[in-house]
DNA sequence: CGTACAATGAAAACGATTTTCAGTTTCTGT
DNA sequence: ACAGAAACTGAAAATCGTTTTCATTGTACG
């Protein structure tokens, strides 16, 4: 059931950024290349600048923002939440899939087959609330962290 | 099953902090009574600030930062993750349940009744990982707001 | 090609959080 | 009740991540 994060088709990145409008950069495509190499870890803005600029020495960091932001919006990337802070990113799954998260080491797996949609609907008759989303993360130790 | 936020006991909030070696001073009292008043909804540090100080005017802002800190670390409060942001607590009910948050006003109620530990050990049991802890949250819109 | 405009990088601005520090308050032991 | 040690406080300054501004460059499209 949990599966290495599927390899990611940067062609297919790329369309959905032109479709969305976006003009195909070089700084865009480094920091797109960038998510996609490391789509079994996370990164926050810093680090994808650092491992942009090994590859294009010119790339800002403000580029990395404004780019992430892009990538976020179309879809290809997410934001990751975590005890030690938020601003850390990682390559989408397609569908929909929840996180399973090294504590320790940060590695990342996706995993499927948990269906929340009964559970989901179930508190939604008997709450006040029409649920929209959900948001399933699982936090715990890697084989070689434990 | 969806249940109005547990009213909380403050005396108790105070014991276990007294429990960790804190100390029960004025300053504290104040952001733990604002946050134990209004554990129906999330709260920022600045939030917390302002309706601090209508009660104690001498209040810091660094002290609410503090404060927070402890109350989190002693487990009464816990910090609330949203598309927005995540830089707002709110009291936290006794026992494990889930968050469910409206996202246009950010009204909150906890449920309880969704029991994810088959579905958590069968993940674990096909994955490398020994999973340690999840985080369940539901996100939509209060009736007053659909 | 040539033009229109999105995108870029550097610098500056910004807002939230943390650190520093000198003075104050709380707790413990007498 | 009192003294002393240590935790805690608030103000100011430092710091950190992120956003805005702006002059320049690069891309898409005809
Ligand atoms: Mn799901
Ligand atoms: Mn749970
Ligand atoms: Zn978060
Ligand atoms: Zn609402």
């Amino acid at each position: 059931m949990p599966a290495e994060p599927s390899s990611v088709n940067l062609e297919e990145w790329f369309d959905r950024l032109e479709d969305s409008g976006y003009r195909l950069t070089k700084p865009l495509r480094v920091v797109a290349e960038v998510m996609a190499k490391n789509s079994y870890c996370t990164l926050s803005p810093t680090e994808v600048y650092d491992l942009g600029r090994e590859h294009y020495p010119k790339l800002g960091l403000v580029t990395v923002y404004r780019t992430l932001e892009k990538l976020e919006e179309v879809g290809v990337i997410q934001r990751v939440h975590q005890a030690g802070g938020c601003n850390s990113y990682i390559a989408a799954p397609s569908g929909h899939q929840h996180l399973l998260i090294c504590r320790n080491c940060g590695r990342v797996e996706y995993f499927q087959g948990i269906d929340l949609t009964d559970l989901v609907s179930r508190v939604e008759a008997k709450s006040y609330y029409s649920i929209q989303d959900h948001w399933l993360q699982l936090i715990g130790l890697y084989k070689s962290c434990q």
